[in-house]
DNA sequence: ACAAAAGTGTTGTCTGTACACCCATGC
DNA sequence: GCATGGGTGTACAGACAACACTTTTGT
């Protein structure tokens, strides 16, 4: 490091990450109890951090793997929290991450190493630090970008229905919607591909499976457009 | 600090600012001639480092009034940028901030003082580090914000016409506006007081001026609208 | 009188929203 | 045959986009 830079302080830099999950009824985080000091055994989010040699997000990515062991996963910084006393442990900053996950492809193997559980959005319990003011950001921010990006679709399964789709959104927006206009909406985008098959889990008559289609979905992921 | 925290690597946390301002006509950016290594000299945003006892945003704001003597201004976290070696002085972490300035509340002694400097859109010359990627996603971030709340006041002076608030949006579009639409679009929302004072020094006939409401200001600020 | 910018209305098109019935199937 | 959830069309209302002329006033 050049001597300018030695005048000033350092500070640990941390990452916390919101992971949301969709179990087709209800929108979820997944929380673990603090394995460490300041405030073990508390309900925390998942964090970590940054290493000497590591770039902010791939530090997020590592926090990220440690917990869910999953890679590639849409993830994108929320905010930084830097109050002098968040935390109570020394002066750390935190960047606040959220990531949105396949709920089933998710192992439970990590998540009693790391006793974690998923919790409902309204069964959110305490958490430590100011990480519920995180929450509540990353909650915001989600409803924001799901309504202008088609990334709602990171936390369904790779093959979904219509109803589970709008179930989805319904979940993130408390809010009913309506059937017939949400799916000539959806549709309008031309970005989901019709399947010559049923899922049949949820009703007798069955739903027709999605998948989406890359091409498009990509090029709306960067132009945006609107649902909601 | 407690022992737990020791263990991991500290580093420098600095901030880099993306100050805009309007002139009437071009939507405009604040740069300095960078006074210290590494890259003295160069073209560079606003920056510094956040000190052990402040808070990131009060070590943005603080930055913010070393180069302009500016309190209270519009201004918001745009991104943590993070890459391990963005900085060749040292591993330094940038939360890159933007600000909306009224360009006429601006002096020139501190501008002089840091060799700060006032560039077009189209004018902005090399940049050292990242700092054009900052300048890029904060341009982004500014035209995606000011579609949806109404921030763009906090570049024009208090008392402003309809062209001009019209020239502002289209100078962050970079596109021409129908005159009518948007006179009607911005009335609507009723955030707008008519004066009885007309600005006569762009024009023969003279347009009148306007004040906003800030009362009504504030819900929109917090609901956001649709203006384009 | 003319140049230069301000101000003002109407219409057609598109988008959003409200709303109800039949379909396929497993039991 | 009936209960359950899936799938589909229409009509009305509000928002948006395109468009041209008159007004004011300084020179």
């Amino acid at each position: 490091m050049i001597a300018e830079y030695k005048l000033h302080h350092p500070l640990l830099l941390a990452i916390d990450c919101i992971i949301f999950g969709f179990d087709g009824e209800q929108l979820k985080a997944l929380l673990i109890k603090r394995g460490f000091a300041p405030e073990k055994g508390k309900w925390s989010l998942m964090g970590g951090f940054v290493k000497k040699d590591e770039s902010v997000d791939a530090a997020a990515g590592r926090i990220l793997d440690q917990l869910t062991g999953l890679h590639d996963i849409y993830m994108e910084q929320l905010h930084c929290f830097g109050e002098v006393d968040r935390d109570p442990g020394g002066r750390v900053i935190s960047m606040a991450y959220y990531a949105l996950i396949k709920i089933d492809d998710y192992g439970t193997e990590l998540m009693e190493e790391h006793q974690a559980q998923w919790f409902g959005m309204a069964e959110i319990p305490e958490l430590v630090f100011d990480h519920k003011k995180m929450m509540e950001m990353a909650r915001e921010r989600l409803r924001q970008k799901v309504a202008n990006y088609p990334i709602g679709f990171a936390l369904l399964p790779h093959k979904f229905t219509l109803p589970q789709l709008q179930a989805l959104y319904e979940a993130i927006y408390e809010t009913e919607l309506d059937k017939r206009n949400f799916t000539r909406k959806i549709l309008s985008f031309e970005i989901l591909q019709k399947l010559n098959e049923k899922e049949k889990e949820t009703s007798r008559k069955g739903a027709f499976l999605y998948v989406f289609d890359k091409k498009k979905y990509k090029k709306l992921e960067k132009d945006g457009f609107k649902i909601i």
